[in-house]
DNA sequence: CCGATTCCCTGTTAGC
DNA sequence: TGCTAACAGGGAATCG
């Protein structure tokens, strides 16, 4: 499931491929990636509209806030491109066999080289938009990424500002994490991961938590995820690949998610699952301890 | 206003 | 063995 490194790696290799590359055509295979989660009813004439939108743009480079990523087109619009939980951008030659779950094709040209883009989603969690770019945190984002909080590894990123909009919040730690508008980009993987290495337990409540503690766990999750990145991700289910068809190799050096019954690395306890904010949450029962409160 | 729950999807796996 | 139910989860809408 793509969180921030897996996107990073994706976004670099489709900047790489689509920098300066024009778009010569597009077909929707699968109408149902346009639409948002909530409207997935998109018919013909949405994905007609699309392919005109984007047919004869030129593609100015990839940029990514979170889990949100898109392209420049022209420097004007944002081609929205989020990869959902598995949800993939991959470049092929035209004549390289279609992926059975791809559900959208970009043709592109850059000087002499032609291909394609393709957009790959299994599950369809993923979606689609062209949308006009709107300042948001510092920058300029797809208007419906206006309210995504800058990610750890952003200039804009303010560790003090999250930590003040993490101390007001009364939910468990491990939903705070998820909100995408108070830190972007951790997903339930790093979630478990940063609060195992900084030693909370998921459920403690974020605004009875220490400042240093707060503290603690923001910059686990900054390090887990730049370490993440460094090996080009998490390939946890085979469903997260980069622009190439490669896997990350991060799922070796995973301490907590997906180790439910298995050993602690750490105490040689057993690693409990429970479900918080509807998400699976793995975590050490002796190494991130209850919370108690009066 | 805020936190909790539901829904959208498909492929894999556990269980009867 | 074969079928069904449960499970996985990002994000937005809806509920309480």
């Amino acid at each position: 499931m793509p969180e921030l490194p897996e996107v990073e790696s994706v976004r670099r290799g489709v900047d790489e491929w689509t920098a300066g590359a024009l778009i010569t055509g597009a077909e929707v295979v699968d109408p149902r990636i346009l639409g948002t989660t909530s409207a997935r009813r998109v018919d013909d004439t949405a994905a007609a509209a699309f392919v005109r939108t984007v047919t004869g743009r030129r593609i100015t480079g990839a940029q990514r806030r979170g889990k949100f990523m898109w392209l420049t087109l022209d420097g004007e619009d944002g081609l929205l491109v989020h990869l959902g939980m598995s949800g993939q951008m991959r470049v092929h030659l035209a004549a390289d066999e279609a992926h059975r779950h791809t559900r959208a094709v970009f043709r592109l040209e850059r000087g002499e080289e032609r291909f394609d883009l393709r957009f790959v989603d299994q599950r369809i969690f993923g979606h689609l938009s062209v949308q006009p770019l709107v300042p948001a945190h510092g920058r300029l984002v797809p208007a419906s990424a206006i309210h995504i909080a800058p990610d750890p590894l952003e200039d804009a990123f303010d560790i003090n500002a999250t930590l003040a909009a993490l101390a007001r919040k009364r939910s468990p730690i491990k939903a705070a994490l998820l909100d995408q508008t108070l830190i972007s980009g951790v997903g339930n993987i790093y979630a478990d991961e940063a609060l195992f290495r900084a030693g909370i337990h998921p459920l403690a409540i974020a605004a009875r938590t220490r400042r240093n503690r707060l503290a603690a766990v923001l910059e686990s999750a900054t390090t887990v995820m730049g370490d993440a990145l460094a090996v080009g991700g998490t390939s946890f289910d085979d469903l997260y690949v980069n622009v190439n068809g490669e896997s990350g190799y991060f799922d070796r050096s995973l301490l907590v998610y997906g180790r439910g019954g298995q050993e602690c690395v750490r105490c040689g306890g057993e690693i409990a699952k429970l479900t918080v904010a509807g998400r699976g949450s793995h975590f050490c029962p002796n190494c991130q301890k209850p919370p108690r409160y009066r």
